[in-house]
DNA sequence: CACCCGATTATCT
DNA sequence: GATAATCGGGTGT
């Protein structure tokens, strides 16, 4: 079943830990890339420094003060589209989710071609792989999860093995483990050792 | 495995 | 003008 609008308005951490085991379903005419999410974080509001939506409201993050369950995507280090889904009530806290891993399902040659690797491992465990896996680009900032025919995310189907962490790549803000990951999932991403160790259950 | 570095550009100060 | 929620390739141990 696909994830309705209530799913993703809630607390921004709670949106990312449920994410886990979800599908994420990447459709392009009869072709279809998916994936079940192993890893991801949450970024939430003014209280949190790692988060774009920190300083405020600016043309880039505006998306994340708006309706929950869209695609905030942003482009980094002149090189990576990182894909984000929107969380937390209109109104209140702006907040998103970024997928960071996903296992491959469907259309792995697919993924294959439009990574330029047959390491299926490396295929999609970092966040800008997994969009270049899935040919996922700025094109999709502001699309809604709940209505697309392009991009959207399945409930999961069984209970998962989670643990938490905190956050990788950010230089502030890492008193907070809002980074989830499937626990034992090889297709996690390797991150920044140093800062995978204070892993907890 | 640990560390280092260059690529490359949108966005904000 | 500096920075960045990354990646891949390199070197040395």
């Amino acid at each position: 079943m696909r994830l309705e609008r209530s799913f993703f308005e809630r607390h921004t951490p709670s949106v990312a830990r449920d994410l886990l085991g979800c599908t994420l379903v990447r459709k392009s005419g009869r072709r279809v890339i998916s994936g079940r999410i192993v890893e991801v974080e949450a970024y939430r509001g003014s209280d949190d420094p790692a988060s774009h939506s920190y300083r405020g409201k600016t043309a880039r993050n505006s998306l994340m003060f708006g309706e929950a369950g869209h695609v905030y995507m942003f482009f980094i280090y002149g090189n990576h589209w990182c894909l984000n889904f929107t969380a937390e009530p209109e109104g209140r806290k702006p907040g998103a989710v970024l997928v960071r891993a996903l296992e491959p399902v469907e259309g792995i040659g697919e993924m294959a071609k439009n990574r330029g690797t047959s390491d299926t491992v490396s295929l999609t465990n970092g966040p800008g792989k997994l969009t270049q896996a899935l040919g996922i680009d700025g094109s999709f900032y502001g699309e809604d999860l709940v209505t697309s025919e392009r991009l959207f995310v399945l409930s999961a189907e069984s209970p998962v093995r989670r643990a938490v962490s905190s956050r990788i790549g950010v230089s502030q803000g890492h008193e907070q483990k809002w980074r989830y990951f499937v626990k034992g999932n090889r297709f996690v991403s390797k991150g920044h050792p140093s800062r995978v160790k204070d892993v907890s259950e």
